[in-house]
DNA sequence: GTTCAGACCGAACGAACGTTCGGACGGCCC
DNA sequence: GGGCCGTCCGAACGTTCGTTCGGTCTGAAC
């Protein structure tokens, strides 16, 4: 017998899952209907909309992310392994939850209004952790506002590739896109042995 | 007065602007029409469905930017510098045609049955291309399956947050992303000066 | 002057959409 | 046992959607 809460966490589980598959305006209240095994009615007892599924996602989904990016940097001190930490806490992240964080990343511009306002409240948030992460490190001559679209680029593109359980373990893309970032692809090998890059083991 | 070829040149490029402005999904063939200046039924005398506007945006856009790629790689004779001739001309092409750029970005998995087909035969192609290019620069145990992706990710991303006109003039948007994904964004000494990097002037 | 094809339009089609409404059912309180 | 609230549903609402149909207009061909 489902709690009320459960029973919201599993359709916004479900609605993440659709929404992934074919899109936030490609996806029908009857779609979500027939996935979560509410009527079509039955789920506005839950939400009072189809933008409000969507909202509720990206915010949960939002709040969950940079609480555990903040968790994952406090455990470094260095400014390269914060960085590090960073990259590999949100690859990891990523491709643990891949129906929300494609949602979030694919459907960030359907939303309006008081909550399109909220979202990217938080998204400027988690922006500004990374863009003053990557100002630690003290490199010269770095534009910090591009470097860190260009690594969120890296990193939120995986859901257009990426599946899960293929031949590539999320640990190891986390490794490979954390170096690629930091070292670049010609990667000297005087960089190759940094420990940063070897403590995942490769 | 238009020329048939030309009508459709132009509402393909309106289509592109309204698409990348509003989605696919979220463009009626009634914005369509509002946008072009074409009635409603007019449309269809140029396309057979809405679908058809799309597919001929993204095969056009395929076509154009795998043309340029191969003609601007073939300038280049060392491995290193065809890479970052390839990485220019992406973003440069990216930022020079954002609407259909980003509809082929963000719209990638909205087509269907042989105009899916025929798209995602196109994208192989450019792919491919560009892992053909990643394996000749000899790296080890880096994957170019991986970089390849990774380096896609870092220039696609751009259409949610570069805004051509801004403060970040194109070639050096350009020449930020073939430096990261090249050098890194430690960035050592050693390697901020070689000519590749300084050959565009920073 | 008639024919004809290409270019284009107004009005309408059936289907699908997000949302609403009135009510049914079951357990808890008094 | 009667009232009540939370949970959920079937049926329908009005709107918008992509597409179609029957036609008009223009300019060239003969």
């Amino acid at each position: 017998m489902p709690t009320a809460d459960n029973r919201l966490d599993t359709l916004l589980a479900d609605a993440a899952r659709i929404f992934a598959e074919r899109g936030f305006h490609g996806t029908s209240m009857r779609d979500l209907s027939r996935a979560s095994g509410l009527s079509l009615s039955g789920i506005y007892h839950y939400v009072e909309s189809k933008h409000e599924l969507l909202f509720l996602i990206q915010e949960r989904c939002f709040a969950e992310v940079i609480r555990g990016a903040r968790e994952a940097v406090a455990q470094e001190a260095d400014p390269e392994a914060r960085l590090g930490a960073f990259v590999r806490h949100h690859v990891g992240f990523f491709t643990g939850h891949m129906p929300e964080m494609k949602v979030l990343s694919h459907e960030a511009e359907e939303l309006t209004g008081i909550m399109a306002t909220a979202i990217r409240a938080r998204k400027r948030e988690y922006v500004a952790f990374l863009t003053e992460l990557l100002e630690q490190v003290d490199v010269p001559n770095v534009s910090p506002h591009i470097a860190a679209y260009a690594l969120f680029g890296m990193m939120n593109w995986i859901y257009t590739w990426y599946r899960p359980g293929g031949d590539i373990p999320p640990a190891h893309l986390a490794d490979e896109i954390a170096r690629l970032f930091l070292d670049g692809y010609l990667q000297p090998e005087s960089h190759a042995a940094r420990p940063l890059a070897a403590s995942h083991g490769g």
